[in-house]
DNA sequence: AATGCATACAACCGCCAGCTA
DNA sequence: ATAGCTGGCGGTTGTATGCAT
């Protein structure tokens, strides 16, 4: 026997809504919410509908602050950047693009930008054209002493105790002349992180970006001592990021490190001093916690 | 103008996880 | 512990629209 449906088939309407439908269900939700109950919304709006069909009409659709179609750029290299890391997660996609619903992205990627991707006007791979390097965290310095930098390299590296992928997307555009112009950084699992930048020590640590969607835009400089890209610009040449993993447990860095130790570098990744000194404090709870 | 095909988007289906009694 | 219920999710299908022939 199979599992009883959620509702009765025979006496709920199905396909497209009317737009007095709409106004119904819109009403009664702007007014009396959903009351944690789905099933048992239609009868009491008067709706001759499923549930799940009001709720995904609700999510999908009659929703505030719903965006449909014209996906931006940055938009789309969000969705190829964390399709490529999480795979079809459409709601934890669609969570990282204000107003996007999960649908929306699921039929964005189905019908137009799987075929931009096929046709390759996207490059899910770009930051494959990052320097290699063996040095993945920037070494200490006296003028910047608070830094975890994080090369395109280390962005790539896959944590295999952490819940998902840490890929990160680097995208470089090369001129004809060789000049790296542009590196998008974004981060797959925003939420779950915080991009902060530290000046140099004149400076006290600040907090330039929390935004939850990119971290930054800059423009990168190649380092031939330790091989590796910083990215700079924008605030000053030794601006540095320091990356907030945030799962409030241990995890592998690249050197085999615990959560407690992320923090300073030198170029043969051994873990310097001071880490707690040089970390904001409330940032360094969060990672050691 | 009619037809067929392609595309975009809305909606449905069925499975699964979490909650509760 | 477990059965039933519900919400959430991803895959798939249905339908409206646009475009080419």
């Amino acid at each position: 026997m199979g599992r009883a449906p959620c509702c009765d088939k025979a006496n709920v309407k199905r396909g497209p809504w009317s737009p007095e439908e709409d106004i119904t269900l819109k009403n009664y939700v702007e007014r009396y919410g959903t009351g944690g109950n789905w099933i048992a919304l239609p009868q009491k709006a008067g709706l001759k509908r499923c549930g799940k069909s009001c709720r995904l009409r609700w999510l999908n659709y009659l929703r505030p602050d719903i965006k449909h179609g014209g996906f931006t750029e940055e938009e789309d290299t969000i969705i190829c950047t964390l399709y490529k890391n999480i795979g079809s997660r459409w709601s934890v996609i669609a969570s990282q693009l204000k107003g996007r619903t999960d649908n929306d992205v699921k039929n964005y990627w189905n019908t137009k930008l799987k075929k931009k991707i096929l046709a390759g006007k996207i490059n899910l791979t770009g930051h494959n054209n990052i320097v290699p390097s063996n040095n993945h965290i920037q070494p200490n310095s006296s003028s910047s002493p608070a830094m975890l930098n994080v090369s395109p390299n280390y962005l790539n590296h896959n944590f295999t105790t952490m819940p998902m992928s840490m890929d990160v997307n680097v995208k470089q555009e090369v001129s004809s002349s060789g000049m790296v112009s542009d590196v998008l950084i974004q981060y797959p699992l925003p939420e779950l992180m915080e991009s902060l930048e530290f000046g140099s020590s004149s400076n006290n640590n600040q907090i330039i970006s929390s935004s939850p969607e990119v971290s930054s835009y800059s423009v990168p400089s190649f380092d031939s001592n330790f091989s590796l890209w910083w990215p700079g610009n924008g605030i000053a040449d030794d601006d540095r990021f320091l990356m907030d993993f945030g799962f409030g447990m241990s995890y592998d860095l690249p050197s085999g490190a615990g959560a407690s130790s992320i923090g300073n570098y030198s170029t043969n990744d051994s873990l310097l001093s001071n880490t707690s000194d040089t970390i904001p404090q409330g940032l360094y709870q969060s990672i050691t916690n």
